[in-house]
DNA sequence: GAAGATGTGTAACAGTTGTTACACTTTAGA
DNA sequence: TCTAAAGTGTAACAACTGTTACACATCTTC
């Protein structure tokens, strides 16, 4: 999920991408640190993509305060989904966190290579479908509520043949589900204790992992 | 985000549909209700259209059980985000729960109908761009933990020269943050206790109100 | 193989939310 | 206008999770 995926284009060098882009009518602009990329509710008319450096998406304060929302690292678009919304406009303030280059390639420009170019086209669809896959998996995930019920649908997804494994460590399971690290061993060793599950990686008992979901 | 908008076509009579979906090589399948429709882990090769019925989607049970997932009414496309995807296969199992039909329409011809077709191609786009603008937004909400947090967050998107609208009722919203109702009651008075909203509709700390998101 | 780093198990307590129940207010319809 | 339905405010208690702290295990590196 990154430029070269999206422009279908490998890795080449920095001239060979600035060609790249003059081949798409891009438009180049730098920022310093600090500057606005975008702002909340401007129209998104064309495709960001953010080639060097690293920004930072913001909710608007109207009186001082400042509420950061994410961190974006080049080299990757910055809104692509918005480009062909209905409601085509910046949901959040776009401010360079050190030196950016953004190319900016027109709407129009865009559909051009991706009626003409099945490379873009393709790594284009693949960019927005992955990123749809991904953000459903996120939902579904944060829409359980339990910790076990997270624990259990993770554990459902990465099953087979009646085993399981887990991949990551407690403290990252913590963060993927937004929760607390100790809280995340307490629910792992109730499912032990209830015997739906053993420390090393088996499912004793598929119909209670997957109840804990529900409740 | 329905039929019509995806395929770029307005409303038209089920004859005239037909019509149209022959133009696509679509191939028309029937199912009883309790008809799989297509099972988890199946490849997405084709545009799955819901034309008429409605399905629901299923983590599979090896022992019994089942875990309802979602409900999909028809006219809507099932899963026009994995056509695309890098891991092109059905993430649940998709079952009739009524008569159904449904329109296959081979990639090869999605993606003809893309480049030659563009009332199909921006209403394509659009769907899948409204989808990543929905699923963020959940995203975005879900992932604030506190209810104070999300009610924060929703006024604050609502909010216009100081003065807000929830728009739902507390039913609505409980269901809309995924919370208990009389939870969001506690928070909301306990939002006017702090002096941060008033019970009508007006801000009174604008910063008060975006660390409720924070913490 | 000793030492620090990393990962895990666990406990006590605080904080937030869910559950249930009920009173009250407002709205919509007869 | 009266009534039923829908919406809201609130309380008591249960359940779950977060916080903090510490013990112990395992892994890495010199």
């Amino acid at each position: 999920m990154n430029l070269e995926q999206c422009l279908g284009c490998g890795k080449i060098s920095k001239k060979e991408r600035e060609e790249y882009f003059n081949s798409l009518d891009a438009i180049i602009k730098n920022y310093k640190k600090g500057d606005y990329i975008a702002r909340q509710g401007d129209m998104v008319d064309y495709l960001y993509i953010l080639s060097e450096g690293s920004v930072k998406t913001e909710m608007i304060t109207e009186s001082g305060g400042i509420l950061g929302v994410e961190t974006i690292v080049a080299p990757r678009p910055l809104a692509p989904a918005f480009l062909f919304a209905d409601n085509n406009r910046f949901p959040v303030d776009v401010i360079a966190s050190k030196e950016c280059e953004v190319a900016l390639i027109s709407k129009e420009s865009v559909m051009k290579q991706l009626s003409t170019n099945e490379s873009f086209f393709k790594s284009y669809m693949a960019f927005n479908a992955n990123r749809t896959h991904f953000l459903s998996e996120r939902l579904q995930l944060l829409s359980i509520k339990t910790i076990k019920g997270k624990l259990a649908y993770y554990i459902l997804q990465r099953a087979k043949n009646g085993l399981f494994d887990l991949e990551l460590n407690q403290k990252e399971l913590a963060e993927y589900f937004g929760v607390a690290r100790p809280s995340i061993a307490r629910s792992f060793s109730e499912m032990v204790e209830e015997e739906v599950i053993t420390s090393d990686g088996k499912i004793l008992n598929n119909d209670k992992l997957k109840n804990y979901i529900l409740s």
